[in-house]
DNA sequence: ATCCAATTAAGGGATTTCCCCTAGTCAATT
DNA sequence: AATTGACTAGGGGAAATCCCTTAATTGGAT
């Protein structure tokens, strides 16, 4: 039996290098590759075969997420499992629609992950008790379904509102900004109204939320 | 010359097996334990001798400040390196002052890590090139400063103050807030008005911010 | 050349915050 | 018994936000 060709993508060397070692006295699992980031996950799987991809959800360059978009679009039948520090139900949702087969904790023991890529490489799913519990206890709340909105919302701004909002958020009010970047305490407001607008918020709180949510701030 | 008796503590075991690793093949540097929390740290440290504790920020139980307090409190000459996932600045100096002998990220490089371990085993400190850089950005930014005395001045806020303000931040109206406490709106404003006097801020944003920085959100 | 998005600016009014003040009740401390 | 701190509530007014509107200018794209 040909053992499981994994290819490990994860932006802490020291993390990476402790999931590749986990591997080490197993033989039906091979770590092909580790990477640091999304794009030279995507790079490698243009050249090897791999089974499994292993992708952490935060990563500089391509994100996890984005990351196993692409995967999944374009490089089937590469099976993908996340890998993350917290329990983001919102995430989760999505990574199932997107068809990712795996989302872990990193808090979980090395024999759990082994049966995850098992699993997954049969043909089954897998998702740690506690994240599927998490998913069970957030399925109303509307908080983090809200970040990732947001998360896409970011691209919807211009430069100038970015701007803006990184200024409300230092709690400077329309005519301190208007005064850093020369211009009228209405055009800050404007840009107010718009931000507001854009992002369906009503509020500073709203604004300074999405604002130190997606590192504005 | 004898090998460097190593404590490991994370609640990650993947990193924790992953950093302990990363030392197989060095003569110089022995793990005596991996252990997931500062309590079972301490524990260790009642029974064998250790040159270095390597104590992760977040753990449970007794997270790594907690612990680092203790081992330099009672457990000389251990000497303690923290690692963290974020840089942590405002933390960091309070790290030093408690006796701290190295911080570091755990995106650091295993060579690195092995350096610093070495270094602190031979008196010198070792702060991780990224990590010491923001702290010297943040020297004059009051951002971080404020970081610590918010902590400390969390502890003046009373149990209905640490409520309205998370309330604030999630961007509800006096009114609202009111509405939800089955208290007058004034109230709600008159909570408000002694928050920002007793944490000299003077608007929402603030307000907000402190929200954000101390997890009352 | 035309269009479009971004930025600028402002009128005007409703709503909310900001911040001073006083003041009552209640429970715990001294 | 007296004091203190927390929570409650409101008067009152200045300031800022919120949010609709219109509109001129500019620079880049089709």
């Amino acid at each position: 039996m040909k053992p499981i060709r994994l290819l490990i993508a994860d932006d802490h060397p020291l993390i990476a290098e402790g999931i590749k070692n986990t591997f080490t006295s197993n033989a039906f699992i091979e770590v092909v590759s580790v990477v640091t980031n999304g794009e030279e996950a995507i790079d490698f799987l243009k050249k090897e075969v791999v089974d499994i991809a292993l992708l952490d959800i935060e990563m500089p360059k391509m994100n996890g997420l984005a990351c196993a978009k692409e995967i999944l679009a374009n490089y089937q039948p590469v099976k993908v499992i996340m890998l993350s520090m917290y329990q983001e139900a919102s995430l989760i949702k999505e990574l199932i629609e997107i068809g990712v087969k795996g989302y872990m904790l990193k808090t979980i023991a090395k024999d759990e992950l082994i049966l995850a890529i098992q699993k997954v490489h049969g043909g089954q799913e897998y998702f740690s008790s506690d994240v599927t519990k998490a998913l069970l206890l957030n399925k109303n709340s509307e908080k983090v379904i809200q970040f990732n909105e947001k998360s896409k919302l970011l691209e919807l701004l211009t430069k100038r509102e970015i701007e803006i909002i990184g200024f409300i958020a230092e709690g400077l009010t329309n005519i301190q900004i208007g005064e850093k970047l020369f211009i009228s305490p209405r055009t800050v407001d404007s840009h107010r109204t718009n931000l507001m607008k854009k992002l369906d918020l009503h509020n500073v709180a709203g604004l300074i939320r999405f604002a130190f949510q997606n590192g504005l701030s």
